[in-house]
RNA sequence: GGCCCCAUCGUCUAGCCUGGCCCAGGACGUCAGGUUCUCAGCCUGAAGACACCGGUUCGAAUCCGGUUGGGGCCA
């Protein structure tokens, strides 16, 4: 008979969900899972003043969409002010704590406290060097530390997998659990995730909320894949792995002692192997929102063609946005053309006299799928006894108005014989 | 400043507990080559680390001590 493990994530509704918190929450409900066990939600909202209801909304939302659901809760510390009260007058009548000045505060004993911590090991504390536990501040609310295990006392967390900046916190909350006759819970103290300077992870460079990665065109499999790797890895060289498998191998006591720092590329990198790993059908539900602000696709635009586009788009993003920049000749015919593209590979001698060559070829082609296309063109590329760039690279200008863009024979089958013949048609006349 | 935590390639890590299989493995990034119509992708290869000093031991990345460096909490 095991112990039933039940974990908590406690979060203060005084800023946007951090990456890092993130993380901590992460942890938390794959420790959860991987154990069967309960996860429970905590606002930590007792500081009024910097606690705000649109902050909660982006804390609860970030947890949605990285699929973090908690199984309890939330529960928040602000209605339960009164459990904090009761349980300090309890303190207060057993002469364990005394009032000072308004306040409810708990001297402390000189002795030595002693944890073992699930990462860390054994730490000792010598409580000489601590100062007096203050329980309820003057104005009535708890501290942090009080509440804090007030709480995990009543909601009976078996294991804090918390950031181990609270390493100091913990022999105060040990005394505090002592007093209220409980049992201190495991702790596991992971450690932080810095920035590139090796500082606590900062808002100065780049995105550091969830929602604002997700509005970036992250995945919540990236983030969450990429997460896991820092501080925790499958032992098997394995990079990319799905959330499942995560659950099944994770376990709080494998987490690495040393602060991780937060690598863009990497996270990069990661999201790009979760893209490609998507069903086309998956990427074109992602893409959609982004396709449809940009006032590219409505409700008429054909779905399997859609799809179609999803798939020829697949392998090169790295992040969903990405696309509002690659595919916008996909939907306009209104684009621009690059300056540098056009002078490199249509203005040339013969190009026109090839495209229009081109253009005949294609307009009587058998069909238009990819295959077709390239046999086509092919065969016009032999008979011309060029290099097959030399008429690839000035249709590609022609049809994309860009030097890069996707295989042209996907491209043109993607586009159809009519706007590819279309487009065909514009670049020749404007040479002319 | 006091106390605490930490220390493997630039970065994320495997190995450390249970010393020899490690002149240290993988991944990102970088560089070079290959593949394709461009780019991306993919494939191959290269450079690249056990912070330092001492101890224990036949033998240390692995154990112990110190130093240095980084981080955290409190002030």
């Amino acid at each position: 008979m095991t112990m039933h493990v039940r974990v908590r994530f406690a979060p203060s509704p005084t800023g946007t969900l951090h990456i890092g918190s993130a993380r901590t929450a992460l942890f938390n409900w794959l420790y959860a899972r991987h154990t069967q066990g309960t996860l429970v939600l905590r606002i930590e909202d007792t500081d009024q003043k910097r606690s705000d209801p649109k902050f909660l909304d982006d804390i609860l939302e970030s947890l949605r969409w990285l699929g973090i659901q908690p199984d309890e809760g939330p529960i928040h510390q602000s209605r339960r002010l009164e459990l904090y009260r009761a349980k300090a007058e309890g303190l207060l009548k057993s002469g364990r704590a005394q009032r000072q000045e308004g306040a409810v505060v708990m001297p402390i004993e000189p002795r030595v406290i002693s944890f073992t911590d699930v990462i860390h090991g054994r730490i000792d504390t010598d409580a000489t060097l601590l100062k007096d536990i203050v329980l309820i501040k003057s104005d009535g609310t708890p501290t942090y530390n009080f509440a804090c295990v007030v709480d995990d006392a009543d909601m009976r967390i078996t294991h804090i997998i918390r950031g181990d900046d609270h390493i100091a916190n913990t022999p105060k909350q040990i005394i505090l659990y002592e007093a209220l006759g409980a049992a201190p819970p495991l702790f596991a103290h992971i450690p932080l995730i810095v920035d590139e300077a090796r500082a606590r992870l900062s808002k100065r460079k780049g995105a550091t909320s969830v929602l604002e990665f997700r509005d970036e065109g992250f995945l919540s499999e990236g983030i969450v894949n990429f997460l896991t790797l820092l501080g925790w890895s499958p032992k098997d060289n394995r990079e990319i792995i799905p959330v499942e498998e995560t659950i099944r191998l994770f376990d709080v006591k494998d987490v690495k002692k040393t602060a991780a720092q937060f690598n863009a590329e990497k996270l990069t990198w990661v999201n790009a192997q979760q893209i490609k790993r998507l069903t086309p059908e998956r990427l074109l539900a992602l893409l959609l929102p982004r396709l449809q602000a940009k006032g590219w696709v409505t409700a008429q635009t054909n779905q399997a063609w859609l799809l179609q586009l999803a798939r020829v788009f697949q392998g090169r993003l790295h992040t969903l946005a990405e696309i509002e920049t690659l595919a916008d000749f996909c939907f306009t015919d209104d684009f621009s053309y690059q300056a540098q593209a056009v002078e490199k590979h249509l203005r040339k001698n013969g190009t026109v006299k090839e495209l229009a060559l081109l253009k005949e070829r294609l307009a009587s082609a058998p069909a238009f799928d990819a295959q077709t296309v390239e046999t086509a063109t092919r065969g016009l590329v032999a008979e011309l006894g060029k290099p097959a760039g030399e008429l690839i690279h000035p249709a590609r200008v022609a049809i994309t108005g860009r030097e890069v863009s996707p295989g042209l024979f996907e491209v043109m089958a993607l586009l159809g014989r009519d706007k590819t013949l279309l487009r065909l048609e514009r670049a020749i006349r404007s040479l002319t």
